[in-house]
DNA sequence: GTTGCAATGATATAGTGTTTCATTTATGTG
DNA sequence: CACATAAATGAAACACTATATCATTGCAAC
């Protein structure tokens, strides 16, 4: 897991990319510039960050910086698994995980708002069955813990 | 659970607004009448409502209807446990449950946006775990999964 | 009564996300 | 290459969600 503690991030960035473009490739799907440089974003700041956020990072380069632009590249990481909506914080943040199909769950700190990706199971275990129970299919799960990380429970209670 | 299956929807009201009342009357809380009239639209309902919805029918009664009005209400009812809000909706459901403290987890229908809550265990199992791994202290989670409904897988796939 | 605090009223503003339509760019076909 | 098709982008406006601020009112304690 990749998140809260210090990492070689300038291979992870590349990692990242070179995951993503040869997913495209094998999918035949279209990593294009404005998708690119929105993933590459994500994984430069390594944090959730809001759409308008990225928009002004996008502004800051030239381009142009309408919403739907960052909402369109963010659909399709999202779409295909190159990023995931956090929804406590409409955000949005880069996969630390493989392309394979995967059902993510995050710690989110309240104070400092960075979100550590955590791998877990497909089918949850307690909701699965209560799902069952009730007749509802499942078709895809959000999972988001809210706390202190430990940099900002070390600093004191908030 | 009550949600996707029919059940006595005025007795639900009734004991919904009793409880509330006991409780803020052992807590020493105020419910007063926008707070209460929110709760009871929202036990009428029985379903997710967006915070300026509930607006639109606090308006049809004549009260004023600021978003703060709404707001406030929601956030004393949230904060008490008499309501949940549901991230993926931006919205809100009255409580189905006691008012002990319960970590309250959704099933939400992608057709018709009702919800449903399931109660599960306090603290996630792998989610804990990984938690705990990382130093990271959980102080609430988030747990909604998207799906579809009895009703509307029924009625054929969408 | 008056002091202190919680709740409300009212206005404005901030933040998040979508619709719409015209235009361009890639892709495939005769 | 010419053409048809579909995907992606540009651009403007709009819709929805939520908060900040400050004055005022209601209520209880002293
Ligand atoms: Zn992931
Ligand atoms: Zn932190
Ligand atoms: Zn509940
Ligand atoms: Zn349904």
């Amino acid at each position: 897991m990749t998140g809260f503690e210090t990492h070689d991030h300038g291979d992870c960035i590349a990692r990242g990319l070179a995951q993503a473009e040869r997913y495209c490739a094998a999918q035949g799907l279209r990593l294009t510039p404005a998708r690119r440089r929105v993933l590459e974003i994500l994984l430069e700041e390594h944090r959730a960050m809001g759409a308008y956020e990225i928009l002004d990072r996008l502004r800051a380069e030239g381009r142009g910086a309408q919403p739907p632009v960052a909402y369109r590249a963010l659909e399709f990481l999202t779409t295909h698994g190159f990023a995931h909506r956090i929804e406590r914080l409409n955000a949005f943040v880069a996969c630390t995980h493989a392309q394979d199909r995967h059902a993510p769950a995050f710690l989110i700190c309240r104070a400092c708002d960075r979100v550590t990706e955590a791998e877990v199971a497909p089918t949850a275990g307690e909701l699965g069955r209560a799902a069952e129970a009730a007749g509802f299919t499942i078709e895809r799960t959000v999972r988001e813990a809210v706390g202190l990380c430990p940099a900002c429970a070390g600093a004191g209670p908030a």
